[in-house]
DNA sequence: GCACAATATATGTATATACATATATTTGCA
DNA sequence: TGCAAATATATGTATATACATATATTGTGC
């Protein structure tokens, strides 16, 4: 469906404008999406995407900032992901021994195994739709537009 | 910057599993632009989508269904967002007389006055960027992502 | 006409974000 | 060295979403 028959609009501004909710709202459609996704396994994909850049981290463990400043929405609470990633027993936090206003956060056996178990099953519904070169031009287009 | 810069991940499946990051962290970038400029407004941009809806009926009320089958996210709680702009005087809702289950949601003047102020000036900093060509080329390939 | 399914909306709960603020620790500089 | 500024993290509050469930009203088949 195009965007004017999704959200019954047809006037926009201008093509960039439109583009801007059609970006909203495709990232909105692919939330659902993920989010479905990520209920079987009882994680949110906040909390998948933390677990996704502790094991890029291959066993040295992530301080916050660091979190922070690779995750997909920056001004999130890493805190408190964290903090529900460790109730679950997928990280572990201990107080950095250097700096002792830091944490050191990694990820548990359990947090890799779930990680192994999702394997690359997400978006595997997605990928179909669009060509390599159209893959490509979106992401240029993407780069350029943030400047 | 390049996605990769942003996000300090280097390694993607494939060039769309890349564009699907991409489109999700766009996304979150002008959402945040659009939660700072509606900041001055004192309303959030849900409530903005809600408003230009209703100015968009032309004086006729619209259903809780109807909003939530416009909005961009579709899964939200209208009920909720309308309650907020009522309390700011910026809606109306009243009873439908011919299905007492639905009700009626309307615009009022100083709603129609909020659009006003607001005008164009949302996304003006953010149509720059890209050409009237690639925000085409950007439309097309979104539609055709989402099947 | 009436019982029951379908529909429209509202609300409770859990989760997440945005921002301000608080607290602890380290750094830098007089 | 000592003290203020800077830094890292945690937390309080308001807002919004996702989903389940509750409630009221309408439609429908008998």
């Amino acid at each position: 469906m195009t965007l004017e028959e999704e959200i019954k609009q047809t006037k926009f501004k201008s093509q960039t404008q439109k583009a801007i909710i059609n970006i909203l709202f495709t990232a909105g459609w692919i939330g659902n999406d993920h989010h479905r996704f990520f209920k079987k396994y009882e994680i949110s994909s906040q909390q998948f995407n933390i677990l996704r850049i502790l094991r890029g981290q291959n066993e040295n463990p992530a301080s916050m900032g660091l979190l922070q400043g690779r995750m997909l929405d920056r001004m999130s609470n890493a805190s408190r992901l964290v903090e529900k990633l460790k109730q679950k027993g997928l990280v572990d936090r201990r107080e950095c021994k250097i700096d002792r206003r830091q944490v050191d956060v990694s990820i548990t056996k359990k947090g890799l195994d779930l990680l192994e178990e999702i394997g690359s099953k997400l978006d595997d519904n997605l990928i179909e739709t669009i060509t390599e070169e159209e893959a490509i031009a979106l992401n240029r287009i993407l780069d350029k537009f943030r400047g």
